[in-house]
DNA sequence: GGGGTTTGAGAACAGTGTTCATCTGAGTGG
DNA sequence: CCACTCAGATGAACACTGTTCTCAAACCCC
């Protein structure tokens, strides 16, 4: 709900007293520490008792608060949403609009190290998300696309979205993991790797390996985007009373 | 490399003796074993001491075998592969070659329970599957798709296969786990979810609940399929001497 | 048949998610 | 000012996990 450095809402603090001596655990609380966690040891090294020991606090107590790890996932994906403000839909400019909320997408589940792979396990069905459900459905049928596509539209572009990050988490996490060497010299290796394969039984791959790593994770992104949308823009009927 | 039922080829048999009186461990043998729990016991549950259970083995017996959980991922990600033939590239029929690729792969996921889960965190550059990514590029290239499409379009389209389809996972899941309820029960429950929810401030929501959840899967994956395939096309570049 | 290598067994290690009975300490009622 | 309550934290425990280690048995070649 908040955001890691704004200060708790009302709600969330305690009833009656301002400033306990000892803080109580909320979810909030718990959030933020799984977020602190996830960021300094990434996904497979989130477990409960790290976030336990981020608050200074034991195990069983986080399951005062937290179903499981499960719900744990949950608020977290929520977290990502909030002040995620979608535009009014503005039926010239549904495209772009779409891929502002791509972006907007990408560029949060960027910001928490290998988040992408807990948001692929989510869907946006909680009560907190449906607006968002909501203002995108609106954007995408205000733009003109029939309501069959529309319905499937938004799992379309959230899938895109979190897999490609997650590929390119994925890449990430392993060229810092084994040896030293870093992002670029790694994309070089595999940049001769294609390159190196017998031009008799892989002419394409030969042909295009640099076009396959040297492209900037964001052109690639881009790229992907735009075939998603006019895809999605082959769809649209011209609206009832237009030219 | 082998189907579950295909009997052992000669390679993977023992090298003298035809019959040894205790069958040995083999990665085959062992891959075969990891499909049968994960069919039984589902992703979550699929464990190198389940497998080796299963092999009536010791589980330090698997590690002779294989490096470790994620290698055994990796083999049974290839044995996905195995007897898929891609067709000669056709340049009159790519778009409907591209979507038989893609109709293919989802229905060998669905084979497997869970099956997505483990080809999602799976690159397809294993010495094994190069022909296969070779032959798709071809496929793209002599469609007329610009060499810097091509080059994404076959991540693409694997990212929506595997996402679609553990996603179509996840809900079997959820629907048989809590509660002894069928699929089309809790489909009707969603719907009815979404029907009930407030027309004011879920208009758009509200008006195609039915669409999002009525339509089969087998349909909703076709028409996503197609968007890719519209947004690809719109790429495709005159052929160099064509009319 | 003996030597050497391969291969499985069994126990152990360090960690996991989750639950439980127990204790503590802050806030209230008298 | 004291006794009491009770939410909320605790530490230990359970049933697992992936992986590694040592050790013994089975096999092959000579």
């Amino acid at each position: 709900m908040t955001q890691p450095d704004m200060p708790t809402p009302p709600w969330e603090r305690t009833r009656r007293r301002a400033a306990p001596s000892r803080v109580p655990l909320t979810r909030g609380r718990i959030v933020d520490a799984a977020f602190v966690v996830l960021d300094r040891e990434g996904f497979d090294r989130l477990s409960m008792r790290r976030v336990a020991a981020e608050l200074g606090v034991a195990v069983s107590a986080l399951y005062a608060h937290v179903d499981n790890k499960d719900e744990l996932f949950e608020l977290m994906y929520e977290r990502l949403f909030d002040g995620f403000d979608l535009p009014e839909p503005d039926p010239e400019r549904w495209q772009e609009q779409v891929k502002g909320f791509a972006r907007e997408s990408r560029a949060r589940l960027l910001a928490h190290r290998d988040m992408a792979r807990i948001s692929m396990g989510q869907m946006p069905f909680g009560p907190e998300l449906l607006p968002y459900v909501e203002k995108m459905l609106a954007l995408l049928r205000v733009g003109g696309l029939p309501d069959h596509v529309a319905a499937i539209a938004g799992d379309l572009l959230s899938t895109y979205v979190d897999g490609f990050v997650a590929e390119e988490g994925a890449w990430k996490e392993r060229s810092q993991g084994e040896g030293v060497r870093s992002w670029d010299e790694m994309r070089d290796e595999i940049k001769e790797y294609f390159a190196s394969l017998p031009p008799d039984r892989f002419p394409n791959m030969v042909a295009i390996a640099d076009l396959m790593v040297d492209e900037s994770n964001d052109y690639r992104f881009e790229l992907g985007l735009d075939i998603i949308v006019r895809g999605l823009a082959s769809y649209v009927e011209p609206r009832p009373g237009e030219s």
